[in-house]
DNA sequence: AATATTTGTCATGAATATGTCACATTGAAG
DNA sequence: CTTCAATGTGACATATTCATGACAAATATT
């Protein structure tokens, strides 16, 4: 459960206070004065969380969030935004940046702390090559292949990708348009609606095995994977 | 985000100086000369936030304060009292009595605004993605699941957004339009009488695990979820 | 090149959710 | 105990969301 977690904060005590929060929070702090040392900071280890200050000198806090986010390599890194209490703080540009929150100074070590645990339990496991089992059915990336109750069921491509993405992240409700970014990838020039239908092809698919309600739809929200009933 | 402040404070001068910040800071000021007539401004409008001079003529600020916080209607009105600099202000039985914070005149507007803004934000938690459970109600926002008592509660859109919010910031009285803002969002062409319709499904579909009166009615005020009773 | 597979979009009908009304109940003030 | 306003409740028309089959364009396979 700990993780490397990675303070961007040119204000000396401030970084201290941060790092010595996350330390006894059990987890291990990574610590650079600007966005220009937090970069080569990440070639050598990629943290999972980063703590980034607004304002920074050099590279900005906004700045860096939109570069690290359109990098594949970082941008599923969760990022919580540090702002001062006086800073007008634009909520919208830094969630526009891809933030997952944000903390004002001063700050209270409980709420930072909230904050830190809530958005790395959010974080959504990365898809990897390894074999996955949910629900007797079994996924391998490697071969590609995927079976439940001895039958071998048959998937395009898109299909595949999906239920990988569903066995990782089981059991969690995902809009349209999370689907679209997970699944598809970036260039999203495609209409909400066709989630539906691969939604639909992947449970037909499925049905082979008998595992045709295993993805869930729930009304005004997305879609899941779920072994339990609607 | 703007909430309704009442001012309490008998000098005219002050209390002038004190809507005219909250104004400033995108809030809605009532004025009252009296502890007297704050509560039959009450009866119309119930504040967000009471600004409470220490030192009033007739009821006093101390005993103005006990009484709302006896009362289950006023109870989680948060409170900040003014108090002279050459006030014997006894923080203590403030606090005591439940004040939130208090502000000692003369003020400076920013520190006047940041009590304000900290003690709203402490007041209105917002909404996230964690699981919250109250009363022995669970639900997972990411999961997009409700249950109580082993029993899974089936909630349409709204009714769980509704839910959502009601767990939030529980015990507190919530006005029907005040409801409309925070779960319907912006197209508030909405009744608010819908807003009884609503709470009365929620309360239908809760009946399954038998917390069906956790959603209380508080008459001429609105709604409330608490898990003690009436 | 011919053929098969995959993919995105649309149209349509079915399922569900929503807002409002009319009327029944309830509660509080006098 | 009346009376009146506030709230509960069932019904219903409308709006929204979703499932599904068809289809043409794009892509891969032979």
């Amino acid at each position: 459960m700990p993780a490397n977690i990675l303070v961007v904060e040119d204000e000396p005590a401030i970084q201290e206070l941060l790092a010595l929060n996350i330390t006894q929070a059990g987890h291990n702090a990574m610590r650079a004065l600007s966005a220009e040392i937090a970069q080569s900071l990440m070639r050598e280890t990629i943290p999972d969380l980063i703590l980034l200050d607004w304002m920074l000198p050099g590279i900005s806090g906004l700045e860096f969030a939109r570069k690290l986010k359109s990098d594949s390599l970082t941008k599923a890194i969760p990022i919580i935004m540090l702002t001062a209490r006086g800073d007008e703080y634009d909520k919208v540009r830094g969630l526009e940046v891809g933030a997952d929150d944000y903390v004002t100074k001063p700050f209270s070590p409980r709420e930072l702390n909230a904050r830190i645990k809530a958005v790395l339990r959010r974080r959504a496991p990365q898809m990897t090559d390894d074999p996955i089992e949910v629900a007797g059915l079994r996924l391998d990336p490697t071969t590609h292949r995927v079976t439940g109750n001895e039958k071998t069921i048959d998937l395009g491509p898109t299909e595949f990708r999906l239920l990988h993405f569903f066995m990782t992240n089981a059991e969690r409700v995902h809009t349209r348009s999370q689907l679209l970014d997970k699944v598809w990838g970036d260039r999203v020039f495609v209409e909400d609606r066709t989630v539906d239908v691969h939604i639909r092809r992947l449970r037909n698919a499925l049905s082979v095995s008998g595992h045709e309600d295993l993805v869930q739809t729930v009304r005004g929200a997305g879609y899941r994977l779920s072994e339990k009933s609607n």
